[in-house]
DNA sequence: AACAATTAAATTGTGCACAACTGAAATAAA
DNA sequence: TTTATTTCAGTTGTGCACAATTTAATTGTT
């Protein structure tokens, strides 16, 4: 429980049940990443990608090739997420795990030629996705950015 | 790939490339959301509780008792989500999961004295949490207002 | 009353997310 | 140079999240 003032008037003392739902961010937060997450999934069916298969495509298409830890950091995932994540991907064919030369604890994820030729297919996606969104960009931008500071000032 | 007129003096024109993780609202939204969780984790596992449970549990503390179908509404979550996380809560003790003498189709989720004695324990958790997150209280509403309006604008 | 349609929850199977741990290779320290 | 430490991926095990399906009970129709 927490007292706080109200903006009204005369200003009152109320007492704010932090314990309930309507009085959490992370709530929402889940709830929304889950929802958009939901939305993108139909789409990316298409593809025969999950989510998170698509975040790594969208890094090695823009990248060329990465490691599993550079991919790791980007995404704020870790081995445990990434290795059976990336073997699904090799096994579709979509990208390469070769096991680098210079460190051999090191792999260098790279696509395929199948991979690289996904990069048209999926151009259509952020658009498509737009459309399911129906609120202004504005908003949308700064829930981006808000997103973004909260990632930088939780300690986790 | 997209074109948009830029807001600056001499309006430029500048491809954005939409499929690039920085132009994108998905994917922030699915990391904070995941790294506030992350904070939570220590705290809720002192309760032997999950992120999940935990939103479980809030919405007993407030109605002592509610089926499935209701708790599914509230948290955007299906029976094949709900009921295995009902289960082990029921195997922890923290619940009850009658079945309704009216329409035995249904379940009653209801608190043990054990999960109603773990209400006083999660008193501390929403503050413990604020400490985490180093942003102003302005800003987390914001937040929190954009994500419950995305929920609603999403179809999905 | 008999049968069809609907509803509530459970089940099955896939794919994350992550903590904790392991093994192997590279780097640092003695 | 041996040994200690660190680093990179991989493994194991738990718990979601969800699509698709199933079972059983209830409601609606004829």
């Amino acid at each position: 429980m927490a007292v706080t003032h109200s903006g009204d008037e005369n200003s009152r003392v109320e007492t704010v049940d932090r314990l309930q739902l309507d009085n959490q961010v992370c709530f929402p937060l889940y709830s929304a990443a889950n929802a958009v997450i939901r939305a993108y999934r139909p789409l990316l069916a298409q593809l025969d990608l999950t989510y998170p298969q698509y975040l790594v495509m969208m890094l090695l298409w823009q990248h060329q090739q990465l490691n599993v830890k550079a991919l790791g950091q980007q995404l704020h995932l870790d081995s445990g997420t990434l290795t059976p994540l990336l073997k699904r991907l090799e096994s579709k064919g979509f990208i390469t795990r070769r096991r680098c030369s210079d460190d051999e604890r090191v792999r260098l994820i790279a696509l395929t030629e199948q991979g690289q030729a996904l990069h048209q297919q999926a151009q259509q996606v952020p658009e498509q996705i737009r459309c399911q969104v129906k609120m202004p960009t504005d908003q949308l931008l700064q829930l981006k950015q808000l997103c973004q500071s909260l990632l930088q000032h939780v300690d986790s």
